[in-house]
DNA sequence: AATCGAGTTTGTCAATTGACCAAGTCGGGT
DNA sequence: ACCCGACTTGGTCAATTGACAAACTCGATT
C-alpha cells in the first residue's frame, strides 16, 4: 500500500485514459514513495535511486519532476503536513479564548489525531526536531512557528485559568509535542518492546486523553 | 569548550608530560568531538573529517582509535550513556514498589535530570528514535530494552495503585521518554521559538515537575 | 647515539551519490 | 502516415566519503 503503482490506478472519472504514461500519477508516486524512504531512513541516507525504486521508476526520472533532492523532501512535506495547520488555522478562528479550556478540549484531540493518523509524516517531523540540516530551518519557519504563534494564546490563557500545574506554556506545548512524536512515530518500536500497539484505535484515545490531561484538567 | 584540545591540558597530578603527544588525550578529544558533531548532524551526515577537525586532527588519524566510523559512534554512546542506566539499576535495587508513587518520586526526577544535563546525548537518542539505521537495533538492545525491563514494573504498580490517568504503562512511559527527550534536547530551538530556556535550572526543575505529574499524582 | 614504538600526518582508493544529458517510447493531433 | 511533445530510460560525471597504508615525528629505552 505504501508505493501507489502506474497500472492499477482507475481513472474512470475523465475519458484520458494513457496506458503506460501518467505523469500526475507517477508524480503521485514517487511523493508517496519518498515519504516512505525519508521516514525510514531519514535525509540523508534515503538515496534518490531508493526512492525511485520504491516507486517503479528509475533513478534519473526523478529530475523530470523534482529539480533536487531536497526540492522533492520539501514537496514531500508540503503535500502532507499542510493538513494539521490548516485544521489548526480554521479551528482557532475567531476564537476570544474567554474559556480556554472548552477551546483546548474542540481543538487539540484532532491535532494529536492527525499525528496518530500519519505515522511516516510523524517520523519525518521528528527527525528535523533531532538534527540541525539545512532542513530543520525551513521546517521551523513554515511549520514549527507558525503553529506555535496559533497557539501561544491558548496555553497562556490555559495556564491563566488555572491549568498546566503552572508550568510555562512552552514547557507544556513541546511537551505535547514531544509526546506525540515519539509515541505515533514509532508504533513498531513500542509493540515490539511493550506490546502495546499506538496505532489501534483504543490506545490512541487513551494515549491522546493522557498527554492532555494536565492541559485539560484544573489545577489541583 | 565543545572541543577538549590536547595542548593546554594541564594534567599537573602525575609526572608524565608529553608535551607534543598524548593518546589518550586526544582519543577523549575525539570522543567529546564526535558526540558534538553526530548530536549536531546525524551520523550520516557527521564526516568523519568534520569529527576530525572538531577535535583538531587529521581524518586519517581517527582509525588509529576507532576501526570505524559505526565503531567510533557506538563507544560516544557507550562512554556517554551509561551513567543514566547504571543510575537507574542501583535506584530500583531491592525496591519492591510495594510504595511505586515514593519509588518513583525517588528515581524519576534523578533520571530526567540526565537528560537535562546531557543535551548532545539526548539528541543523539533523539535521532536513533527517528530513523531505522544499522544502529537502532543496537541503541534499542543495549538501552532501551534494558532500561524499559526495569521500569516497567514500576509504571505496572503505578498504575494499580491508581496513578497514570489510568493509561497503559507502555503509554505513560514513552510519553516521559518523548516529552524529555524533546524538551532537553532541542534547548536552542525552544530558545528561539518561545524565550524559555530549557537548560536552565529552574525551568528544567517545572518541566520535571510537569513531565511527572501524571505519574505522581492519585487519580482524581 | 641508535633503536623502538606509540602517535600522527599525508596521500590514495573504491564506492556511493545527486545531478545531468542524450536518446528512446508512445499517444494524439494533423 | 507523420510529427510533436509529454514522459521515461540508461549512461555518465564530478564530488564526497570512509577506509586504508606508507611515511614521518618524537620521547623513551637501551
Amino acid at each position: 500500500m505504501t508505493l501507489g503503482m502506474t497500472v492499477s490506478t482507475t481513472k474512470s472519472a475523465k475519458a484520458r485514459r494513457p496506458q503506460r504514461y501518467d505523469g500526475a500519477d507517477n508524480r503521485r508516486a514517487v511523493l508517496d514513495a519518498a515519504l516512505t524512504v525519508f521516514a525510514d531512513l531519514g535525509f540523508e541516507a534515503a538515496s534518490t535511486r531508493a526512492i525511485a525504486a520504491a516507486a517503479g521508476l528509475e533513478q534519473g526520472h526523478l529530475a523530470y519532476y523534482f529539480p533536487s533532492k531536497a526540492a522533492l523532501w520539501q514537496q514531500v512535506v508540503e503535500a502532507f503536513a499542510r493538513e494539521g495547520e490548516d485544521l489548526l488555522r480554521a479551528a482557532l478562528e475567531g476564537d476570544d479564548l474567554s474559556r480556554p479550556e472548552q477551546t483546548a478540549a474542540r481543538v487539540l484531540p484532532g491535532l494529536l489525531r492527525v499525528f496518530a493518523r500519519n505515522p511516516r509524516l510523524t517520523r519525518l517531523m521528528l527527525q528535523e526536531f533531532s538534527v540541525h540540516s539545512p532542513r530543520h530551518q525551513w521546517v521551523v519557519d513554515t511549520f514549527g512557528a507558525p503553529v506555535w504563534r496559533l497557539l501561544e494564546p491558548l496555553f497562556a490563557a490555559l495556564r491563566a485559568h488555572g491549568r498546566l500545574s503552572g508550568a510555562p506554556p512552552a514547557v507544556a506545548y513541546f511537551n505535547l509535542v514531544g509526546a506525540a512524536l515519539i509515541t505515533f512515530g514509532n508504533r513498531d518500536l513500542i509493540l515490539r518492546l511493550a506490546g502495546c500497539d499506538t496505532g489501534e484505535e483504543a490506545t490512541v484515545d487513551a494515549a491522546i486523553a493522557y498527554i492532555l490531561g494536565p492541559v485539560l484538567a484544573p489545577a489541583p
